[in-house]
DNA sequence: AAAACTGCGGCAG
DNA sequence: CTGCCGCAGTTTT
């Protein structure tokens, strides 16, 4: 059996440093802005632990395998400024998930740029109806966020949530905020 | 197998 | 507004 190649990046966007790690069948993690470039890489080095992760190459700017990769890497950045970016092209790995899980990260994942849903809603289009509590949790532990847009998933109560990124609720809040700013503007091309 | 744990919701005060 | 249960899937005992 072929052996799965882990392949990461960190990167500067205007944010901070953000950095991903994907396999062969896609994305597996991203790290959302950080003010220290050393706290991306604490973040991905315990993701990598916690899942027995051990041959990576890094696909950083100097590598020559940084082209494959180029494109989301520039997607990212451009999302930062403010540019309304579109993801959905991108190749996710969400193997190591439930049923359950896989079925709530598709939903939220539609969730259009610049709109917000609540957790009760999303629970119900995914079909499970009284779990909303339930898409917490998997909302928690999303691995690929702003890709999956849990950012988008507030209350019904039109109150933010929770936000386990960096910086917590404030980070979600001015992820929200820039959308809601950038969704109305002339697109530029 | 049971209990504990949530980025929730709805309702009672 | 706050507090308190019920809720359902996952994780931990």
């Amino acid at each position: 059996m072929a052996k799965n190649i882990f392949k990461y990046a960190i990167f500067l966007t205007s944010w901070g440093w953000a950095g991903f790690v994907a396999d062969q069948q896609g994305l597996r993690f991203l790290f959302l802005p950080e003010q220290r470039k050393e706290d991306v890489v604490l973040e991905l080095r315990k993701n990598l632990n916690n899942h027995n992760i051990s041959n990576i190459n890094n696909i950083g700017e100097e590598s020559r395998d940084y082209r494959d990769y180029r494109d989301l890497i520039q997607k990212i950045k451009d999302y930062f400024v403010g540019k309304k970016v579109d993801f959905s092209d991108c190749q996710l790995n969400l193997d190591k998930f439930t049923n359950f899980q896989k079925k709530i990260l598709q939903v939220v994942r539609k969730i259009p740029y610049g709109e917000t849903r609540s957790y009760k809603w999303v629970a119900q289009t995914a079909g499970y109806p009284r779990a909303y509590r339930a898409v917490g949790n998997v909302m928690k532990n999303n691995p690929i966020p702003l890709i999956i847009p849990c950012h988008r998933v507030i209350k019904n109560n039109g109150m933010l949530g929770g936000f386990s990124g960096p910086a917590g609720i404030a980070l979600k809040k001015k992820m929200i905020d820039l959308e809601f700013i950038s969704k109305s503007k002339p697109k530029v091309i």
